[in-house]
DNA sequence: GTCTATACATCGATAGAC
DNA sequence: GTCTATCGATGTATAGAC
């Protein structure tokens, strides 16, 4: 299976080239951010020469943002654990509960996460661009959809269901960013429990 | 005891230097993050060459991580309005609602601040070491002094005081991270005065 | 202490062979 | 389509004059 055993279409060989290309774009891109990233490492990474980097994508903003609205806009739906109305059956109390440790799970088990959180945010001054497809596909649906959720529940008396919403995912995001992303474990040490306790606590009484 | 009181001491006119450099590199690593700023840039925003900005600092590292810790640890502690107990007076109702706006305040009138969260959460990780500052000196007293006002209000009634400290600034900073750092004002309105309201009304009751 | 000039490495991007 | 080799620009850091 050498690179001159081409009997047949190169065209399939390409599309494994972008696969191959992205998949090092990430490793780089996620690892060092946008700026520290070379199109030198992303091309070893990848398994390929620069050229075909560059014949694959115009640039390497355009590699950049092609990689971003593609994690965006698929693989990273899942992070909270929301993705159907499925998990939405039971006594609230519950529910809620399970949707935060599902969010917080996710996050704990993929560090690449992690990385995203830190990419994703330390670019937006750069990369409006990026991130507007960020709060349109990632934050917005799951806002909504727990949003939705806490206004249908009319027992649990809520005045704003949508602020309430900003209330559970925000404490959930800063938990994450404060402890991991920063690095805030040993020196600001919190088990996730209380926060997951104290959140069902104040939102279903 | 003024600056220009100096007869011949070179030593005084390097001090100045010193501060000029410092906020060049402010203003340039703010802007840009840290593997997109160059030194040639600092110097020539800082006015001196690039020769005198080694002549202070190191290496390019040591001058971030510089400027990064001065930030730290004096003049941002006024973030969240929060230095003295003396803003802790009368209803909590009331008191709870002043922290909010304060804080909220405080960052939409200061655009330094939106960069200087995305430039300490896209670096926490290659600068961990800067990281840990941040919590130890930004984040860590406030939820300390949060955490004990809402403990000592023992008509609150709150099971977890320091739990509770964290979903009321993690909702706050998460507002302003969605609204503000990751540019979703007009995707996703949410008037600020809706989160503040829905946290006093979570909280006190 | 501060400057100008420069060494040396690495960057993004491209030309030309196959 | 993919490669090797290379260009021009720019980066960090330093040498040497004053």
């Amino acid at each position: 299976m050498g690179p001159a055993n081409n009997t047949h279409s190169d065209r399939q060989k390409s599309v494994e080239k972008t696969q191959a290309i992205l998949e090092g774009a990430m490793a780089e891109f996620l690892a060092h951010g946008y700026a520290a990233t070379s199109m030198d490492r992303v091309a070893a990474t990848a398994g390929v020469s620069k050229a075909t980097v560059y014949s694959h994508f115009q640039d390497k903003q355009r590699l950049f943002t092609a990689l971003i609205q593609r994690l965006v806009s698929s693989k990273y739906k899942t992070i909270f654990g929301l993705e159907s109305d499925q998990s939405l059956r039971g006594e609230p109390k519950v529910v809620l509960r399970t949707i935060a440790e599902n969010m917080l799970d996710n996050i704990q088990q993929n560090p690449l996460l992690l990385s995203f959180m830190r990419v994703i945010v330390g670019e937006s001054g750069r990369f409006p661009s990026l991130a507007q497809p960020y709060v349109q596909h990632m934050a917005k649906p799951v806002l909504e959809l727990l949003s939705e959720y806490l206004g249908s529940r009319t027992e649990l008396n809520l005045t704003d269901p949508e602020a309430t919403a900003r209330v559970f995912i925000g404490t959930l995001v800063y938990y994450v960013l404060l402890q991991e992303v920063m690095h805030g474990k040993e020196i600001l040490p919190m088990e996730r429990d209380r926060i997951v306790d104290t959140l069902v606590e104040l939102i279903v009484r």
